[in-house]
DNA sequence: CGCTAATCGAGACGGTACGTCCCGTCTTCAG
DNA sequence: CTGAAGACGGGACGTACCGTCTCGATTAGCG
């Protein structure tokens, strides 16, 4: 996956580097430090010490560089968190999934992040679309790679999907997040991996 | 629950009923016609026929417009929805209620509500706290309901509390809608319904 | 005349006197300060403690801005210079014209401000119309009155109009200083007066 | 006259002719286009199909280039109008003069490539000078020539030097041009002719 | 029923950010 | 190894809204 998350709309041969890793990191870190709504692009080009041109030149909006500031922040990390583990235990494994994304919930920044990525999501579906792709399918593939093993050793139903599964495990974690409805702790996430466990037993 | 959605600082005593129905009216027609991020206060006014201060005195943001609008709506409705019928089979009635939301998230004037609500939601925690309190805490105290008769049936675990087995349900439909990851329809939500029932089962 | 060098697209009702002065004397300051090609509105508007708004509600450009200056700090000094002195000696009067034209020009100021107008002139025929009604017109009928007294007196031709007298006298004198052919003082204010009467006498 | 107009910093040796004359063309075609305050050295480098930095090695500002381009277009007509005729008759001689002139301001290009050259002069005392030397200067010695003659032939007084002569004529015709402030015909010239020929009479 | 003061519409105000345009410099690459 | 092409940092442009404010005009409720 080259760039796949590149929106050059120029011939991006003279693209300088500098601006564009400039530009990424003072979105990352004005996302958290700003009130989303407050953040605006001339906030970032100030940051990034690049004029606004440069911007517009390579990106059609806010949420994009945001899209694309994440897809980087995640193309970097990514070596690390390739693959989830198979300890035979699928009710186990996808819950130390669930805490590992409660505990990312629970930092500022990613909070503050991901309800600016959300937000953008919402307004543009052209950008719901992009995450999708970039972000969304990357994990929803990881983690059908466990369901297949959980499905051949006859721990999982042979009629929910991949996607279905995959929605029963996060969906609840997330819609607390964003509704604030209850705290969000690893009992939740241990809570929601069983309750999903049961639903997807044979 | 006399007027819980009002921000009213000042004496309302001398509050234009006229001009409060024509703001919502306006905002609520605004935000589905236009793309949420394009909707001004001032466009509200202007369709209002109202002045701007009419609307700063009353409500703090453009988000508590929505809410209140919503709330308004809602409660005019309320009396056809009053209450999840009780057949003695919880999943049917659950995905009675599952399709009911999945047809209005399909209208696209719902989902561009929706939308915003939820992006006012995600950007100002005041918000969140009032959409709580005002739209979520009453409708899952409706679905309590059945979910009690539904235990005392013996169709329902002791050991989920209401609130974790209403995500149950909920979560993972708008989840998808949110998404956009695959189509959101009835067979989706009977799907879930199916699922979610066979967690929570004893 | 009221005010005939407004541009007013708004009822001008409820237009705020202090910001109007404020811009004026801005513009004023500024275009004696800074070259004028490198004067801007944003400058303007920041020195006057004003909106740009405020000034695009007003005036179509910049330089509608420095005639409404110019016009207004015109009106403010109008009274001392209301009438040419009538000595009898026509030429003795008119040199006392271009002298105090003459001394205008070298001071600083009012060079700045005049080249500016002039290139606003050149480059905007509707500000070229303005001038004229605005400024033009009113000095050369100050001198028309003289020259009218004069022809009584049989110092002046009969066959020579107003305006064709008026630029014999002045156009040598804008000439030399807007080209910088040869240095502009007292002497030549009065050999251009003598050639002027000279070509003039009945 | 070698070469005064030229504005080389590095040395001309390499400098191709082919742009050269591509940049002064493409600026006078413009400058008579589009409204001056609106043209720009993007524009005249892509008329041109010249990189801007062509532009900015051999030329200071854009008031450079315009005078570069009459230059060069003077040159190539001045073997036609080299001279003023002498038929004897000063005043006569005058008149044609003039009246070339009105011919050639009432042309609109001409008339848009002089407003420019003038707002340019007005703006910037580097490029008034170059313009005294480059073309007025010369045109001032083509009339010094006819002033002989006729002071020769006792029909020009002796104690106006030919610069205050020369003014004399044009300053009228050039104030009503920029002016606008009376239709600017052949008959003007003939009377302005007629008018400065009396004051420098003997 | 008439007074009077709060609320209303309208919209100008000082601001901030937008997205576009052009400046003058600097870098890359094709000929 | 020149020169077109054009990206770059910078900054002004003119527009759109923000939230505050000042205006009469309207109107509600108390006296």
């Amino acid at each position: 996956m080259p760039d796949a998350s590149e929106f050059s709309s120029p011939a991006p041969r003279r693209r300088s580097e500098r601006s564009r890793a400039a530009i990424l990191t003072a979105a990352l870190e004005l996302a958290v430090e700003v009130p989303y709504g407050r953040l605006g692009i001339e906030a970032i080009a100030a940051r990034a010490g690049v004029g606004k041109a440069t911007i517009y030149r390579w990106w059609p909006s806010k949420g994009a560089i945001l899209i694309d500031a994440l897809a980087d922040a995640n193309a970097r990390s990514a070596e690390a968190t390739y693959g989830i583990p198979d300890s035979g235990d699928l009710e186990a494994d996808m819950a130390g999934v669930l805490r590992a994304i409660v505990d990312e919930l629970a930092d500022p920044g990613w909070d503050a992040l991901l309800r600016a990525l959300t937000v953008e999501t919402l307004l543009d579906p052209t950008l719901r679309t992009t995450v999708l792709e970039t972000i969304f399918t990357p994990q929803l593939a990881m983690v059908a790679r466990r369901f297949t093993a959980a499905r051949t050793a006859g721990q999982l139903r042979d009629d929910v999907d991949d996607l279905g599964a995959f929605e029963l495990f996060v969906a609840p974690v997330f819609h607390r997040w964003q509704g604030g409805t209850a705290p969000l702790d690893h009992a939740y996430a241990d809570a929601v991996a069983a309750r999903a466990c049961r639903a997807l037993a044979p």
